[in-house]
DNA sequence: GAGTCTTTGTGTCATTTTTACACTATCCAA
DNA sequence: TTGGATAGTGTAAAAATGACACAAAGACTC
């Protein structure tokens, strides 16, 4: 593994840790990227969990957000952006979760405090391979879960409100989306996010006046219906909005 | 100090600190507080620094924060809303910073993840009263600062960045501004945050659109001009917009 | 191959919001 | 009384918003 070298010398620290919301989105619906932690984690509590696990010593957050998310799942090459801490000293109110760090850290009783991350990609580039303590990683649809293990449901929260504030001010969508893709599937993409709907045409009209689509010369084939015409975002364009951001995206 | 009862049994965690960023405004600058260490950690480095220190392991981090703040400027029953986490492990990396720390930490190489806070005060009710290592505290218009100890010039930023952004969903000013101010000063708050020129009659219309002032039958006394109109923010309809927030101040 | 189903794609009008811009009023001080 | 300083005010043109309905295109079925 490539990380192996910059882990000589180092040691876990027993007391910050990382979590990671992975977004993204299957043309339907916003989903999330969770790991399995097996049976032995289910006595009496939720299997599901974020990736996260301790960061090393000698490594910046934002390292430890990348290698634990690809230790965890295999994703890696990941923007993410911090969405914030998290550490209530009684954080672990589960027995459930209790049990399990047992199995799984050297000091299963000290104090954590965690650092969430979160990140917008296509689901169809990322398969997880799942490892470590991840018995399996999937995608699932954030409004199908109702609890994670420790506090992730909140992290996942948080995680939710910073992209609807984030969509506010930055275009969404590239991230997310395959290359090609029709105005319908980002429209319902800025609903799952926003979590109310939008009225078609004027989110038509908004989202063309940003200047970053290019309307392929190509449409949707074998759909039982009038087949959309297929768009790519203008990388360039979509970029300098990205870096410039708006005042104003006010739906 | 009424935290004594929590700290029963504690220990601080060698791993995490707080760092607080309290911004004021003097009717004229933005202006924030920080701590002066005293003339030994000042021997190639600056001795200004953001007031913050390492967290009880059984408090969580919001009220690490609150009590810090306290512990090393007299400031209490302040709102503090989280800016972010950062942690490089070569955070410190001048030499004057180290040295300081040798004085006062008893693990001083520990790798230290902080996570940052602001908040807004008015500066008249906060008079500083430094204790513990802070040999000073005192508000300083954020344009003068160039550098502080540690990470803590970047922290700032940081915090001026989220403040940009919170401006353009909240109102502001409730708890910068005197009871009774000018639609000048506030106009001059929002330019200072902002840090561009904001048009005068345009600035005008919009705050008073949000109704969330009342115009005092009272006039500034003693300048020589044109006395302002006093006002005063009504407290309910800002709270309310304070909940809600508006999807678009947009200067 | 006619009809049905489903989703795409499009325009307008009324209202609100934004932007740019300049002069008079009021007080103090000299 | 004059000069200096800041307060306070309105308008018109351009842009953005929000609400709203129907024809067009393809796939499928019978």
């Amino acid at each position: 593994m490539h990380n192996n070298l910059k882990k000589i010398g180092s040691e876990l620290n027993p007391n910050v840790s990382v979590d990671c919301v992975i977004f993204g989105f299957d043309l339907e619906k916003l989903t999330v990227l969770v790991i399995d932690r097996g049976e032995n984690s289910a006595e009496n509590g939720p299997r599901l969990a974020l990736p996260g696990n301790l960061i090393y010593d000698n490594e910046n957050l934002d390292q430890a957000a990348s290698r634990v998310l690809e230790e965890l799942t295999g994703l890696k090459d990941i923007y993410l952006e911090q969405v914030g801490a998290l550490g209530d000293p009684f954080r672990i109110h589960k027995e459930s979760d209790r049990e399990w760090l047992k199995s799984i850290r050297a000091q299963p009783d000290a104090r954590v405090i965690t650092v969430a991350y979160f990140s917008l990609v296509k689901i169809e580039d990322y398969q997880p391979h799942p490892s470590s303590f991840a018995k399996n990683a999937e995608w699932t649809p954030v409004n199908e879960l109702s609890e994670l293990a420790f506090d992730h449901f909140e992290i996942l929260q948080a995680a939710k409100e910073k992209l609807k504030q984030k969509i506010k001010i930055q275009p969404i969508g590239f991230n997310l989306l395959p290359e090609k893709f029709t105005l319908s599937q980002l429209h319902r993409l800025y609903e799952s996010i926003l979590d109310k709907p939008l009225d078609k045409r004027n989110f038509r009209r908004k989202i063309q006046k940003l200047n970053i689509l290019s309307n392929l010369k190509e449409k949707q084939r074998g759909v039982p219906h009038k087949p959309s015409s297929l768009y790519e975002f203008n990388e360039e364009k979509y970029q300098e909005l990205t870096q410039m951001g708006f005042d104003n995206f006010g739906f």
